[in-house]
DNA sequence: CGTGGTCTTGAGTTCCGTCAACTAGCGTGG
DNA sequence: CCACGCTAGTTGACGGAACTCAAGACCACG
């Protein structure tokens, strides 16, 4: 029982048409689903790496944490993502998997990829390729965090939600939920939840941004591309090179 | 006109037996090649992105600028790297080139990449098995960044290397050659020369380290291991998941 | 023997962290 | 329905790690 249409097909489908081989193979990786409730933890850094994941819906990040507690959130996951590529070259997971709110997940194991891989080369282009793009972000990130203020890091993650949740949501203008704590974005800009409320309140105020409750409405955007020197690495990528089936 | 052995068959020869035909494929990669002097740059960020490079000899790094000047290196490259990896899936390079010390480069065009994925898929997993383990070593240097104190960065950063370093020279011990400035270690570990100078001093003073000129001794690893919490994923990958060609 | 780049040193500053108290919202249960 | 407890967010005082600026030392190199 297939849906109309699935996020992670809504997503690929935004960089090349797929066929309907591919969202077959693809609906393949969201057969199974399960529901967790927020605040919960998948998987933890260390755990032997049997499943990759994708988001149906609801927010999670994965995380890292230093012995002495420490936290390090290093990636955010929205629905139509898929959760630890970056992991399949290794035995174990690196970082740990929890949920922001209450989240539904699609479980596969790393041979339906494998499978993928070796059977759709134009499928396997585009997944390798957002893998790559993923890594030019976490580049963009660690600029951010080496290199930036926290007005200047909280003006980037948010533009950075921006474009990414216009992918799925093409309507999408100037505002947007942002379902994680103070505290969780803290441990994403490396900075502490009492300066994220404090920088918050201070973007309010020179009329940056606007929040209520969980919304946020970013109000000059130009601004703050300008400010952070900000590159949309979602909206296009080269597939030129790509193999035809 | 093939070496004995290249730096880039060496490195890679470390995770899994290469194939007569797999050698050849990797000589084909570096069938050019080009000298630079130190402080060179190769290519810019936002260059069309035409070709990669592996590294023969010496040590290069990738960057990125904020509009202001600050600077975030966001890569050093050793010999027998690939470099330009993660930008393939644009068609812009996200980051500048340059070189630390005299460097010899032999560039070769995406499309002799393309001809690997196509044609061995053992050896494209492994390719891409090094390309995500990469993300994973960034996602630990983001750590680092977000949440260590500069004398935890600066003993990261030089336990990376030596693990790094230790792949092709299996004889090293604690000593290594580190020909970066410390305005270019700074801008990697989003520091000042100025905190690094006095970071290094003090990790001296404190019996960790010892430096003369650009050589440096790692004297307490087991001690900055802990500190650090360092994991080193260079060592072994996954290799249990590869096609037999 | 000058010259330019790198490193060191010190004084003063600042951004962000720590700690602690307080407020607001929200669900739970008596 | 209100007391309660819990979590998230705000606020303020204070402290400290890292930055800035500037001067000086130490090379390597022409």
């Amino acid at each position: 029982m297939p849906e109309a249409s699935s996020c992670l097909v809504t997503k690929l489908s935004h960089y090349m048409p797929l066929s309907d081989l591919d969202k077959e193979r693809l609906a393949r990786l969201e057969k199974s689903e399960r529901s967790f409730p927020a605040g919960q933890e998948i998987y933890q850094g260390g755990d032997e790496n049997r499943n990759l994941y994708v988001v149906k819906h609801g927010w999670a990040f994965s995380y890292t944490d230093l012995p002495d507690g420490r936290r390090q959130i290093v990636k955010i996951h929205h629905p139509g993502d898929i959760v630890g590529f970056p992991d399949v070259a290794l035995k174990h997971s690196t970082t740990t998997l929890r949920t922001v709110e209450s989240v539904c997940l699609c479980p596969f194991p790393k041979s339906s990829l494998d499978e993928i891989l070796r059977k759709s080369p134009r499928l396997s282009a585009l997944l390798i390729s957002i893998a790559l793009r993923d890594h030019v972000v976490l580049i963009d990130v660690l600029r951010a965090m080496g290199r930036m203020s926290a007005q200047e890091r909280i003006s980037y993650m948010l533009l950075d939600l921006l474009a990414r949740l216009r992918i799925t949501n093409r309507s999408m203008t100037d505002t947007f939920r942002l379902p994680m704590t103070q505290s969780q974005i803290a441990d994403y800009l490396g900075l502490t939840n009492v300066y994220i409320s404090k920088t918050f309140l201070r973007l309010e105020r020179e009329g940056f941004i606007q929040r209520d409750h969980d919304q946020v409405r970013v109000l000059k955007e130009r601004e703050m591309i300008e400010l952070t020197d900000f590159h949309d690495r979602y909206a296009e990528m080269d597939t030129s090179w790509f193999p035809q089936d």
